[in-house]
DNA sequence: CCTTAATCCTGGAAGC
DNA sequence: TGCTTCCAGGATTAAG
C-alpha cells in the first residue's frame, strides 16, 4: 500500500514524464472518486502541469506557468491520495493503453502521452482546489510534518501529548505524515522499541535515535523503488523491491532477523502488528 | 481523555 | 470444482 516511499517514487516518476506537459483533455470515467468541483478545468484540462509536491502520502499536481517559479494564486490544483490500491500511471504516446473498469480518470497530454488514475478499492481519490494555497489551508494543514523532514524536537513534542501506544501514534498523520503500517513496524523494529510502548514515555534521547533511523529507512525504501505487496506499481508500472528487505512486516511466525526468536503478531489500533518480543522490549507487554 | 468498531471497497486466499 | 467467508488496510466517524 502506498506509503511515503511509494508515493515519493510516483512523484519522481511524474517529474520527468508529465511535469511541463500541457493537458489537452481529461476523461472522467468515475466522477465519484473526485471530491470538489469536477469539471475538466478543475482537473487541469487546458493547463500545464507546473510542479508536483508531496506531503506525507499525498501528492499535489499544480498547474501554472513554468516560467513563473512562484506558486500561482489562481492556478487550479489537484490533490491525489492513492489510498490502499490507487496508482498513477504514465503511458507514452503510441502505447496501446486499454483502461479497465477501475481506471477512473485519464489525462491526455499534448505529446500524446497519457496519465491515468486507477484505484480498484477506491480508498483513494482526487481532491480539486482552486489554488495550491487552498489545498494547503484546507487539507494539508491537518497533516503533521513530513516523516523525511520532521525534527526530533518536533516529534518528541508531539509524542509527549499522546498516551496511546507508539504504533498508534506513528500512524497518526496529524502528528507525522507519511508512515503506514509497513514502515511503522519496520521502524519500531529498527529502533528496538515496542509497538505497545506508550508514546508519552519515549524520551528525547530515544527520539533522537529514532529520527535518523527513520530517514535512513525511508531513503533506502525509496531507493529500492518502495514496497510492492500486491498492487503498488510506479508510473511506469514497475514493482518495488523493498518488500524483500522487510525485517518484520508480514513475517509473523518467522525468525527474528536479529535474534532468531519467532516474530509475534498482534493487533494495535486496529492494525496487524508484527514485532520481536525479545528485541523490542517494553515495560508492559500484552 | 481514551479505545474499539464500523464504514468505505475489491480481490485473493483459505475453508468446506 | 464452486461456493462462502475472511482478511488486508488509510482515514474518518460514531459509539462505548
Amino acid at each position: 500500500m502506498p506509503e511515503l516511499p511509494e508515493v515519493e517514487n510516483v512523484r519522481l516518476g511524474l517529474l520527468h514524464t508529465v511535469v511541463g506537459q500541457h493537458i489537452v483533455s481529461v476523461s472522467i470515467r468515475r466522477p465519484d472518486v473526485i471530491h470538489g468541483p469536477r469539471r475538466p478545468n478543475d482537473l487541469l484540462s487546458g493547463r500545464t502541469v507546473a510542479q508536483i509536491e508531496r506531503s506525507g502520502k499525498q501528492l499535489a499536481l499544480q498547474s501554472g506557468c513554468l516560467d513563473d517559479r512562484k506558486r500561482a494564486n489562481n492556478a487550479p490544483c489537484v490533490c491525489v491520495h492513492l489510498g490502499m490500491t490507487g496508482s498513477l500511471r504514465y503511458y507514452t504516446s503510441g502505447i496501446d493503453f486499454k483502461p479497465d473498469l477501475h481506471t477512473h480518470v485519464i489525462w491526455r497530454l499534448e505529446n500524446g502521452g497519457q496519465m491515468a488514475f486507477r484505484d480498484p478499492r477506491r480508498f483513494g481519490g482526487l481532491w480539486t482546489y482552486a489554488s495550491a494555497g487552498e489545498l494547503f489551508s484546507q487539507r494539508w494543514s491537518r497533516l503533521g510534518e513530513d516523516a523525511l523532514t520532521i525534527t526530533a524536537t518536533q516529534l518528541h513534542a508531539g509524542l509527549q501529548r499522546i498516551r496511546r501506544p507508539m504504533k498508534a501514534a506513528l500512524l497518526n498523520q496529524g502528528l507525522i505524515a507519511g508512515l503506514g503500517n509497513i514502515y511503522v513496524d519496520e521502524l519500531l523494529f529498527a529502533c528496538g522499541l515496542s509497538p505497545f510502548q506508550p508514546a508519552s514515555e519515549i524520551s528525547m534521547r530515544q527520539v533522537c535515535r529514532l529520527v535518523p533511523r527513520m530517514r535512513r529507512l525511508l531513503r533506502q525504501a525509496i531507493r529500492s523503488g518502495g514496497s510492492t505487496l500486491r498492487d503498488y506499481v510506479d508510473v511506469q508500472g514497475r514493482s518495488g523491491g523493498y518488500q524483500h528487505r522487510h525485517a518484520v512486516y508480514g513475517r509473523s511466525g518467522q525468525p527474528c532477523p536479529c535474534c532468531g526468536l519467532s516474530l509475534s503478531r498482534s493487533r494495535i489500533a486496529g492494525r496487524t502488528t508484527v514485532w520481536c518480543t525479545s528485541c523490542q522490549a517494553c515495560v508492559e507487554q500484552k
